[in-house]
DNA sequence: TGATTGACTATGA
DNA sequence: TTCATAGCCAATC
């Protein structure tokens, strides 16, 4: 195989969780890998996500760093669309931040439970 | 085939 | 507190 099938399922359950993330909350990339027992491989959500942009269904915007920083806006097509979504979710957004990001933060792990 | 990159995170200075 | 480095794994050049 050219490559692992593991790895396509793996991206699937990335997509999965990102789906699951109410609106107005948001989770890191950390989070959801160490919620699919791949802590660690957080660069791996991240290029998955980069993958999601073929799926209109995930909501990747909803998805940023531990500190909340929109590292992915850039992948929007433009700086402003991701924070313009997450505002308009009720999300404050300051200098490509999320505000309160421990009241909005959206942990997997609690949210859906560690089984 | 080998080296580099990347939507990350943790640790150390 | 901020900056630099290491670890992680898959995709790309």
């Amino acid at each position: 195989m050219d490559y692992a099938p593991e790895t396509e399922n793996f991206f699937v359950k990335v997509y999965a969780v990102v789906r699951l993330i109410p609106k107005g909350r948001v989770t890191s990339y950390g989070a959801i890998a160490k919620y699919l027992g791949a802590a660690g491989s957080s660069r791996m959500v991240g290029w998955a996500m980069n993958g999601a942009g073929k799926y209109p269904d995930i909501p990747a915007h909803r998805v940023v760093n531990r500190s909340g920083l929109l590292t992915g806006k850039m992948h929007f097509g433009s700086t402003t669309a991701m924070q313009q979504m997450l505002e308009e979710e009720g999300i404050q957004v300051v200098a490509d931040k999320v505000q309160n990001f421990k009241t909005v933060f959206w942990d997997p792990l609690t949210e859906l439970g560690p089984s």
